[in-house]
RNA sequence: GCUCGGUUCGUAUAACGGUUAGUACUCAAGAUUCUCAAUCUUGCAAUAGGAGUUCGAUUCUCCUACCGAGUACCA
């Protein structure tokens, strides 16, 4: 019988978890779905000095709102978890908690004479190696230098046996054989050797903290939690002859894991891997959530509080070094883990591109429905101060032609089904949930500022409050580029013509079928068919005495503050008579008859 | 320096040793529209260099260049 696959993701929790890492996590947890294995997440917090707080919550957090859950290892709590697919108790999951195991492994290997004691302390090490370094040479701890050192090879066993009593800083070492060529396999980059006479001899237990290094750890756990593949990076491909060796000193060839090294995340442009630095700079996130360094206070931004959807980012990163073998682009968890394939992984190092990581997050918002993107809308709007009710039968909806489609301008609340309707219309042109108040703020609010006319150029709309881990929107680039040119401020003579004023109030009346007057600016309803609408706008922009491209410029800008957004027609059907007149009032009265 | 990996349009990638070197993102142009998007159409753009094997090389071998990783009592 085939032996049940199980792999095992070993994040250090020395900070949050790079998004190389989550790919890593994911490769791991698609090739053990795949097979109907366990995907085992344990926690390697072996160096005791670069622990941080927060880190193990946040990487399982990360991992968690990814969609990648562990068959077995630790939750957000530090519980263990368990399923039932789980035929072992392997906990605990944290090797700080296995630290009694590791020892009389690291003994076992001195008894056998594949390691050694070493009582060199870590300065005279250190010594050793800036000498080497200064001669130009490098000084590696191995066969052809553990002779003149202070090791239980070269001590008398008396003296080891006192030292070993005595002191705590003390380690013990792999004794690494001379002059073998370690074969080894790779299930993506295929056959690797190396001589071990280019290896050093690793530390692979400290006395001092009583914790083995990751070689050792890594080794022993591997083989305790019966992992049949460890998917890791790359820069673990250097130490893989020690683990074989391992395996090998062990006694467990015969269970050894099969090896497969994924190739690096690299930064956008340039050469180097993916840094923090890069997103900082280029405006994207290279965490998956937010997090704050508990140290310095620091805040880095996260995919989840950018605002991308956890599908779309996994989507993403699969694709970053791996293809199905075909030519499609979109998959759900499930569709991955049916395509996976390590032998479709790249070897080389996959540049990450932003601009493909945002597209991914607008296909995915475009298959995601009104309703579901009216929730996510929701707590937004409500950041803007507005309101959204959810009974359409009140107030707010006597006198409305639609059934339960309401919204009032002059309190900010707006029934569910009309946001709904302004989501609708929205989601084709927005990549982000938070696009949609960019892009039709004006269907919740009046604008106040108006650049064409020189109120306050620039302003366009309120603006919404300042969220430094949000791009800058591209397209206020194109807004100051091409769009502002023909209605810069000093342009409003040009813009605001002798005739507006009375085309204003002419269209205004011919839109609300009344009398043109301000006095009325209450509660808003909406009031009219968009076909009725779309007509009669129609029919009136035809009208020969108003030339259609410049009055629509006019008109637009009276309506939503700005050179461009929706349709006349849709705005109208949204806002309303009412609010169209007070718009319309409100630009004709500050720019007055010419 | 040494060891080990890697190298197809700007980016991610496809191509039994035989294709006009394909697709997606980006970018550009056009169509469409009341504007801006969206959408549709079209376009730009690649086998790092050199040897060798072969009738034929993106694909196999070697060399060079460049990139990356490792070279810790870190993972």
């Amino acid at each position: 019988m085939e032996k049940r696959t199980r792999v095992r993701f070993a994040p250090s929790p020395t900070g949050p978890l790079h998004m190389g890492g989550v790919r890593t996590a994911l490769y791991n947890y698609l090739y053990a779905k795949q097979k109907g294995g366990d995907f085992i997440i344990r926690i390697e917090d072996t160096d005791s000095h670069r622990f941080v707080p927060g880190a193990e919550a946040y990487i399982i957090e990360a991992l968690n709102w990814c969609g990648i859950i562990p068959d077995e290892g630790v939750d957000e709590n530090g519980k263990v978890v368990e399923t039932a697919s789980a035929r072992h108790p392997h906990a605990p999951y944290r090797q700080s908690q296995r630290r009694p195991i590791y020892r009389q492994y690291a003994e076992q290997l001195v008894a056998a004479g594949w390691a050694y004691y070493a009582f060199d302390s870590a300065e005279e090490l250190d010594r050793r190696r800036a000498e080497a370094e200064a001669a130009k040479e490098t000084f590696m701890y191995n066969s052809a230098t553990r002779g003149a050192l202070r090791n239980s090879l070269t001590l008398s066993a008396e003296e080891v046996k006192n030292l070993l009593e005595t002191t705590t800083d003390w380690t013990i070492r792999f004794k690494m054989p001379v002059g073998r060529i370690v074969e080894m396999e790779d299930l993506i980059r295929g056959h690797v050797e190396v001589n071990t006479d280019t290896l050093d001899d690793k530390v692979l237990w400290k006395r001092a903290d009583e914790l083995p290094t990751y070689h050792l750890a890594n080794i022993v756990d591997d083989h305790l939690m019966e992992i049949t593949e460890v998917i890791r990076g790359e820069e673990w491909l250097p130490s893989l002859p020690l683990h074989y060796l391992l395996y090998e000193a062990f006694g467990w060839k015969d269970t050894m894991p099969r090896f497969a090294h994924l190739s690096l995340l690299l930064k956008p442009v340039g050469n180097g891997k993916l840094s923090k630095r890069d997103g900082d700079k280029m405006g994207f996130p290279v965490f998956p959530l937010r997090w704050k360094n508990p140290i310095t206070e620091e805040v880095s931004r996260g995919y989840r509080e950018d605002g991308y959807f956890p599908e779309a980012f996994v989507n993403m990163l699969a694709m970053l070094g791996w293809n199905p073998g075909d030519e499609r682009e979109l998959f759900t968890m499930e569709e991955l883990v049916q395509a996976f394939s390590l032998d479709k992984v790249q070897k080389a190092g996959a540049k990450f591109n932003p601009d493909k990581a945002k597209w991914y997050n607008k296909e995915y918002l475009r298959m995601k429905t009104t309703q579901e993107l009216t929730a996510l809308f929701i707590p937004l709007l409500e950041g803007h101060g507005m309101k959204v009710v959810d009974c359409p039968c009140n107030a707010l909806t006597a006198g409305a032609r639609f059934e339960g489609f309401g919204a009032d301008f002059k309190n900010h609340i707006f029934t569910r089904e009309y946001v709904e309707a302004v989501v609708e219309l929205v989601k084709e042109r927005a990549t982000f949930v938070a696009d949609f108040w960019d892009i039709a703020a004006y269907l919740f609010i009046s604008p106040e500022e108006f650049e064409a006319f020189g109120v306050k150029a620039g302003a366009g709309l309120p603006s919404k409050p300042a969220d430094p881990n949000r791009p800058a929107d591209p397209r206020a680039k194109v807004f100051d580029d091409s769009l502002t040119a023909p209605f810069l401020a000093k342009d409003v003579d040009k813009f605001w013509k002798e005739d507006h004023y009375e085309y204003c109030f002419e269209l205004t009346q011919y839109i609300s079928g009344a009398a043109f007057g301000f006095d009325d600016l209450d509660t808003y309803r909406g009031s009219m068919e968009k076909e009725q609408l779309e007509a009669a706008i129609e029919q009136y922009i035809k009208k020969e005495e108003y030339p259609m491209g410049k009055v629509m410029n006019t008109l637009r800008m009276a309506l939503t503050g700005a050179a461009s957004g929706l349709g006349i027609a849709d705005i109208l059907s949204f806002i309303g008579r009412k609010e169209f007149a007070r718009r319309m009032g409100y630009v004709a009265d500050r720019l007055g008859r010419k």
